[in-house]
DNA sequence: TCCCCTCAGGTTGTACGCAACGTAGGGTGC
DNA sequence: GCACCCTACGTTGCGTACAACCTGAGGGGA
């Protein structure tokens, strides 16, 4: 009774490895948190083997910080650290939505633009705007621009950043104006993608990051 | 006597991690190579839990592929996963050269000048030539930039664009007109961050990185 | 002859136990 | 009273045993 063998489909490590990451995301787990092993562990219900495989890999993609016999910690990023997350999420983000406009098909563009479309209503002030809800279309956005780029070594790159930073996890930082314009970004990237203009695409893109980083963290 | 305790100073862990990485980047371990848990384990007199971590570890570095109960593989880049990792390199490093004209003192650029000197000495065609050696030499020119960059963001994403690429690992590659354009490029990038000109050093690691895809993917 | 099913071999995935390390607290000597 | 040492505790690091799984080969049936 203990131990339920019959648990989640995946492999043991891979759901640790999920669940941590989206506490961690989600700001479930706070940045600076201390992460005992034998703690998590029981609280996922495993044994600390996959949780300690969870954690050598959340490492890895810079999401927490292990210190020698000391634990792991929630990594706890600067206000510089941030800005220069932004500089790279612009360089490559951009990069990626330009390679995005040559490989995109009509209906991966009826898909972005529906994404886009749907953020542009329960996004917009009244009382049905769900902000909580715009994070999860938000991630899905990019998450399909990227893939479209079918660069895996940008993907890669922008893994290395934070897997879609901590910065990425709400929107009621942004003002009435800024959102707007967010939202507005998603829609000019579709169309400029449907014209079949990287260039233009791109330049949103870092626009749309720009906006998203003087929310974020402030006039530079 | 069959378990000799006595072994490295620093973590066993750690210790597997650098073997492992150091005969992937030497192409000790070929690409594609299978790579057993308990094969490794032996091989460098550990169980197989710190060789496990390390594997992890090189997989989030994308060094190595694992899938599912199969195991690790060393991971094999197509010509078109060559091409993007440069793509990639050319926009981050060029980047954080810019980037290092703001930070580096005297001494670091007198410790970088002498870095390009010695590379331009026994690169040079002739009996003193050794190509072996200018690989330590370039990938300690570049770490250094890198790190005079002071933006661990950028350090990260090129971390995730393959750990210093399989690509850097020989200069034999090299017909003498490039690997020439190759050495002077590294002292024309000290010259631009003596004057402080930020945006010639980047545009001098951009073509830098351009010359070393032509060689290393031939021409687009 | 071809296909499918079964079984054996080898591999990875997970759990648990022990040892090493770091830390904090109390006690003792100066 | 203060500083230093020593001890006890909690943590992580590593090793080993067992279970789950995938793969490939061989035999039986259609």
């Amino acid at each position: 009774m203990a131990t339920t063998v019959e648990r989640g489909a995946g492999r043991a490590s891979e759901r640790a490895l999920a669940d941590l990451r989206e506490a961690i995301l989600t700001g479930d787990l706070a940045a600076g948190a201390h992460l005992g092993e034998v703690e998590l562990a029981e609280r996922l219900g495993l044994s600390r083997t996959p949780v300690r495989e969870a954690l050598t890999r959340l490492a890895a993609e810079g999401l927490v910080e292990t210190t020698a016999h000391r634990g792991a910690r929630v990594t706890s990023f600067s206000r510089d650290d941030l800005d220069a997350i932004f500089d790279v999420r612009r360089a490559l983000e951009s990069r990626a939505t330009a390679r995005a406009a040559d490989h995109a098909t009509a209906d991966d563009l009826d898909e972005l633009a529906a994404l886009a479309d749907r953020m542009l209503e329960i996004g917009a002030p009244g009382p049905d705007q769900d902000l909580d809800a715009l994070v999860g279309l938000n991630r899905g956005f990019h998450a399909r621009l990227l893939d479209l780029a079918q660069a895996p070594a940008l993907a890669a790159a922008l893994a290395g950043v934070v897997h879609t930073p901590v910065v990425t996890r709400t929107f009621h930082a942004y003002d009435p104006a800024s959102l707007a314009r967010s939202l507005a970004h998603h829609v000019e990237i579709v169309a400029a993608l449907r014209a079949g203009d990287g260039d233009w695409a791109a330049a949103v893109m870092a626009s749309h990051i720009g906006n998203a980083r003087a929310v974020m963290v402030g006039s530079r």
